[in-house]
DNA sequence: TAGCCTCGAGTTCA
DNA sequence: CTCGAGGCTA
């Protein structure tokens, strides 16, 4: 075979590859049996070999660029890919289409078209000439990373956009979501504990994982799949609705999802939110809502965008998952406030991902409301989809029922009868009983107190229960050698345990007074109480009155103080810990650029933590605190934010992004 | 005295 | 993150 033939040879077999590839993987609808598929798929490799010169970048052989990245690069998006304004109230929807029909004025045409949120990774791919010549993850919206060569090796996406020279757009932008299937995850997750790995909690997860790969002969390893649904720039390509541009991907060989639908009522939508919800299981991916969008592109246009989302597009999410299990045992559990909690240890389920075991049953009450005892099917969700909640018991017709659950009249922990307070249960016994001990323990070395690495739940039983630790001081007293002793520890984590104790026996004044674990005295109260009395013996001292002139404490706090304080127990606590620690006085603020603002954090932040925002935004003199107000000065969002961003919304907050966050700093002159 | 604002405490999993 | 309650303010 000469040359001139092989080209056309290899011409002819890359589109009949290309063919059946989308057939395959786009449509899912095969048109050639494996075995042919894998003859024409060798040749087109072995002819490629024999002529070099007659490779391209668009030829399926080369999805893999088998090279590993050291990092990846950073590159801008063609245009903003903004995330949508959402929430799952079917109020806030019906909010959404009233003030889309006012503001396109009386009597406009509206239509909507209609997708399911697909809960992955969103990318953008650029085409330029019809070839895929860059692909990009969302990032922060305005800049991604440049995941070409993993995005290369997804079959769904086509190297080369379908369709003669005229077809093709010069450039095209699109959005995507890149998924994985609910079953190739889980046989994903299983090859990878099975090679020791640790699995992904969630197709989201994994999805986002495989396409940070730094080498991509990983990610084509990784059963991932594209679905695009937006266009961000074109040229050459004629469309003026929603429904035209998916039409326009599809044609182009890009896959659109196969539920999207146009509407042009509010009931329409209302009736396809519920009937994606009642397939959400069956679909076979992960979605976490619908998409509502506009599909008149001029006028959306016209509509143009708040500082965060688009106006003219709105995701309208499911309520939390809710799965049923059974209720194995009621537990009550002591914490180290001598509140007694009972606490629902479940048979393991999957909710969102995460595998719950257990749920608080947060009170006597609550148990009695909902009627939960041993045994009992229940309904679980996860509230915020984080916090494990038990929703209700499950009734079946000639169920036999164990007995309702009672509070055990004597603490679990010390025997010491248990005290009724409102709706909680508490041991009265606050000195000798272990339980709350441990608590303390916690509590003392706990991240915002004394911050001791190692000393957690566990250990912190096991030195109480083999006697090490009999009251709070007896920590410092802990030597390596009798750690070594106990079961779990190496001489290597004993001894960075000590070291860890005799670090934190210099301690700064706020966050002592913080572990001490004072009723009513948080970060908040220790700090304002810290700045004000400057030494721990000025505040031991201090009398009620004394307390009520620092703003922020009223009567009841103070009276919590000067009782603690004022018991002997405490007292000779504190005498024996001061023996031990060195304190140190609270530090002077730099009040400068930020003096006067007050911030509140919600989601992740990528590059410093949302505690070293904290604590930088704090040491210029600003206010950070937990909840939003018509007080708060701005909103830092993070990926993921939470409530408090819908809630910064309707308060008219400023919402910040990281990085617009970040350039407020830089403009005050400070440096992370 | 009501309502807003803020804080403390408890909450699960990887 | 949510709930409940204390403190502050109008």
């Amino acid at each position: 075979m000469n040359a001139k033939q092989a080209k056309s040879r290899v011409e002819a077999l890359r589109a009949e590859v290309r063919r059946h590839d989308h057939h395959y993987y786009v449509e899912d609808r095969p048109s050639i049996a494996d075995e042919a598929y894998d003859t024409l798929y060798k040749e087109l490799g072995e002819l490629e070999e024999r002529f070099p010169a007659l490779l391209t970048a668009d030829s399926p052989t080369q999805r893999v660029a088998g090279r590993a990245l050291e990092k990846f690069r950073s590159i801008e998006h063609a245009a903003p890919m903004l995330s949508l304004d959402s929430d799952r109230e079917p109020e806030a929807l019906l909010r959404f289409d009233e003030r889309l029909r006012r503001l396109l004025g009386e009597g406009a045409n509206v239509a909507y078209v209609l997708e399911p949120k697909l809960d992955g990774a969103s990318v953008e791919l650029v085409y330029e000439d019809g070839l895929l010549i860059r692909a990009a993850t969302r990032g922060d919206g305005v800049r991604g990373e440049d995941v070409t060569a993993n995005v290369r090796t997804i079959p769904t996406v086509p190297l080369r956009l379908r369709g003669s020279k005229k077809e093709v757009p010069g450039f095209l932008s699109v959005r995507g979501e890149v998924v994985m299937r609910t079953v190739p995850f889980e046989a994903l997750n299983e090859r990878l504990l099975a090679e020791g790995s640790a699995p992904f909690a969630n197709p989201r997860n994994a999805a986002a994982g495989a396409l940070r790969q730094l080498d991509p002969r990983i990610t084509s390893q990784r059963p991932l799949e594209i679905y695009c649904y937006d266009i961000l720039v074109e040229r050459g390509l004629a469309v003026a609705t929603q429904w035209e541009v998916l039409e326009a991907l599809k044609r182009l060989g890009l896959r659109v999802n196969e539920r999207v639908r146009r509407a042009t009522t509010v009931e329409d939508i209302f009736e396809y939110h519920a009937a994606i919800e009642r397939d959400r299981d069956d679909l076979g991916y992960e979605i976490d809502g619908i998409v509502v969008k506009l599909d008149d592109l001029a006028a959306r246009e016209g509509l143009g965008l708040t500082s965060r989302h688009p106006r003219w597009a709105y995701a309208h999410k499911f309520p939390p998952r809710k799965e049923i299990t059974k209720v194995l045992s009621i537990v009550p559990s002591v914490g180290r406030t001598g509140v007694v909690t009972p606490i629902a240890f479940l048979l393991p389920v999957e909710i969102g991902g995460v595998t719950i075991s257990r749920a608080s049953l947060h009170n006597r009450e609550e148990v009695k409301r909902k009627d939960v005892r041993e045994g009992d099917r229940v309904r679980v969700q996860r509230a915020g989809d984080v916090i494990p909640q038990v929703v209700e018991v499950i009734h079946e017709d000639g169920e036999t029922r164990g007995p309702s659950w009672a509070m055990p009249s004597a603490c679990p922990s010390c025997g010491t009868g248990l005290i009724e307070r409102g709706p909680f249960t508490v041991c009265p016994n606050a000195f000798g009983c272990r339980a709350q001990l441990v608590g303390h323990i916690v509590h003392f070395a706990s991240r915002n107190a004394l911050d001791i690495e190692g000393l957690g739940d566990e250990t912190a039983k096991q030195l109480v229960d083999v006697g090490l630790v009999a009251s709070l001081p007896d920590i410092f007293d802990i030597d390596a050698e009798q750690l070594v002793a106990l079961e779990g520890f190496a001489e290597k984590s004993a001894e960075s345990l000590v070291a860890a104790i005799a670090q934190a026996a210099n301690a700064e004044l706020e966050r002592f007074l913080l572990g001490l674990g004072i009723p009513e005295v948080g970060e908040a109260v220790a700090r304002d109480l810290a700045a004000h009395f400057g030494a721990i013996e000025a505040l031991r001292d201090a009398s009620a009155e004394d307390l009520q002139t620092v703003p922020g404490i009223g009567p009841k706090m103070a009276e919590q103080i000067t009782a603690f304080f004022g018991t002997p127990e405490n007292a000779a606590t504190l005498e024996r810990l001061l023996k031990r620690v060195r304190l140190r006085p609270p530090e002077k603020r730099r009040s400068s650029g930020l003096a006067g603002l007050k911030f509140v954090f919600t989601g992740t932040l990528e590059g410093l933590g949302r505690r070293e925002a904290k604590e930088l935004v704090e040491a210029n003199g600003a206010k950070v605190s937990s909840a939003v107000s018509k007080a708060t000065s701005y909103v830092v969002a993070g990926s993921d934010p939470g409530s408090k961003l819908d809630e910064a919304r309707s308060l008219g907050v400023e919402v910040l992004d990281e990085e617009r966050f970040v350039a407020l700093l830089r403009e005050k002159g400070i440096h992370a």
